[in-house]
RNA sequence: GCCCCCAUCGUCUAGUGGCCUAGGACACCACCCUUUCAAGGUGGCGGCACGGGUUCGAAUCCCGUUGGGGGUGCCA
């Protein structure tokens, strides 16, 4: 029996630190997450670590963070890392050195400029093979160049099949820079062969690149390992998201509210669809199901649009299966520490069936929380379209009395008064509320009404009312 | 320029030759429910890029066109 085949995969997700994680790593760090927790593999971290990133260790962490918030906790068993490019630099230079002596690759004392001349010159693009078989050796400024054999490369691709590359087509690249160090696509092989990798599933920008890389593991003498090149997310230019045109930062997003669960669920969609989601008639799924139904091979070709709308429905959604309890704990965490937690907690479950993301709570109950004695800052228009009835001021002050000589002081009473209050006026519920609604929370839309003005109790109730009355007169 | 990938409602997708009068989700519109706003319910709008083949039969297979994207560094 051959080791290799019973071996458990490692699949190695490679990102490169920027200062903040990408929603298009996360996806496919969701992908390899699920491949290895469902093959009982190992999903290997590694950074590809350059001279700016080392000097900022924060940014490795934050990949790290960003990765446990989505759910890939380094703490898993199946999490192993992370690991450093800069780890194996000895054996990067030692694959160099292997593949020089094979034969596999040469030296070359051509510049840039020079090389570009020589293709302008000789109507080519790119490098010639100038110096194939001129024998040079290593020095000072000369760069190792790989020796692209005749004929085609083939990669067999488990996303989209096989892809068939023309040798010709492809360049003699460089390995060893002039100064002696290794490019990223060496690097990259090496790393890959001594972390035992045997699945390398990312982003389809990567597929161009693959052939070279398959070439290299081929002249060291190893197998590659199976390819998958999952879509690009593009953004409303179907452009790839870009740090500087598109909210890319998985971060912000976190920050503003959306919750991992929302965040995993709706990436998941992008490109790939749980079975049996059509018959559901839901798109929202757990994580376990997801990663226990994840195949490759049911991944679109084509890319896909990051809309953030659909992100925000599905955030809705989660938000509002969250158990109360819970929900009322993520949602105090972010208040003002001033605010009355008991109080949050009498009006939370009537708010959280409203929101969009987290962020909305606070800007949805802030009335609930005002200083005593505090003005009551009102929207004008809201005001304006309230109060513009000829009965909204006798209404108000009917309610005012009504609410004050009220035996019990909850929801149901509430309702109950103004219902019998509105019936001189034939008006309906629907707009008698209005007057009060703006007196009392300053706006014309909000969490349910006469719950609020519970919570908010009888005393302040009245005081917004006779506020208002004093700006009506 | 060269190489590679891709192409179903506005968006994400289901669909692997007959089950397709092309299904679902998000968005949008209407109605219902209703204490504002949501949520929920019901219904609606809306798509196989184009042209050739192959086949009894094509969204599905082949070729071409067009359109989009990506890659082409002594960056990662």
């Amino acid at each position: 029996m051959v080791d290799s085949v019973t071996r458990a995969p490692r699949f190695r997700f490679a990102p490169s630190p920027t200062g903040f994680f990408h929603v298009g790593g996360a996806r496919t760090a969701l992908h390899n997450w699920a491949l290895a927790q469902r093959l009982g593999g190992t999903f290997v971290l590694r950074i590809e670590d350059t001279d700016e990133a080392r000097n900022r260790p924060e940014w490795t962490q934050g990949i790290i963070d960003a990765l446990a918030w989505i759910g890939i906790s380094d703490e898993d068993p199946h999490f192993e890392g992370p690991h450093f490019q800069s780890e194996f630099a000895n054996a990067h230079v030692a694959a160099a050195e292997q593949l020089y002596e094979s034969g596999h690759a040469y030296y070359c004392d051509l510049s840039g400029e020079e090389v570009q001349q020589r293709a302008k010159d000789l109507g080519v693009t790119g490098y010639d093979g100038y110096s194939r078989d001129r024998g040079l050796g290593p020095g000072p400024g000369r760069v190792l160049r790989f020796r692209v054999p005749d004929g085609t490369t083939v990669v067999d691709d488990l996303v989209r099949g096989e892809v068939t590359f023309d040798n010709s087509t492809i360049e003699d690249f460089v390995l060893l820079r002039g100064n002696g160090t290794p490019v990223f696509i060496l690097a990259n092989v090496v790393d890959d062969i001594e972390m035992e990798i045997s699945n390398v599933v990312r982003a389809e920008e990567h597929l161009p690149n693959t052939p070279k890389q398959q070439m290299l593991f081929e002249a060291l003498g190893h197998e590659p390992p199976a390819w998958a090149h999952v879509p690009v997310l593009v953004n409303e230019q179907r452009k790839k998201l870009s740090k500087r045109r598109d909210k890319v930062a998985i971060e912000q997003y976190r920050d503003e509210g959306y919750l991992a669960d929302a965040m995993v669920n709706y990436l998941m969609t992008l490109g790939w669809t749980l079975p049996g989601a059509e018959e559901s008639g839901s798109e929202i799924a757990p994580w376990s199901e997801m990663a226990q139904a994840f195949r490759l091979e049911d991944v679109t070709h084509s890319p896909a649009f990051f809309d953030l709308q659909k992100l925000a429905a599905f955030n809705g959604d989660y938000i509002r299966s969250m158990p109360l309890d819970e929900f009322v704990a993520a949602a105090s965490a972010d208040l003002p520490p001033d605010w009355n937690r008991a109080r949050f907690a009498e009006i939370a479950p009537h708010i959280q069936q409203r929101l969009v993301t987290m962020r909305d709570v606070p800007g949805t109950v802030d009335f609930l929380f005002l200083p005593d004695g505090a003005e009551i800052e009102y929207d004008e228009k809201s005001w304006d379209k309230a109060m513009k009835p000829d009965w909204a001021v006798a209404l108000l002050r009917d309610v005012r009395g009504a609410y004050a000589a009220l035996d019990a002081w909850d929801a149901a009473a509430l309702k109950e008064s103004i219902e019998a209050t509105m019936a001189t006026y034939e008006i309906k519920l629907g707009k008698a509320q209005a007057p009060v609604r703006v007196a009392v929370t300053g706006r014309s839309v909000g969490p349910p009404l006469f719950e609020a003005i519970e919570v908010l109790g009888r005393d302040e109730a009245l005081r917004r009312i006779d506020l208002a009355l004093g700006h009506l007169e």
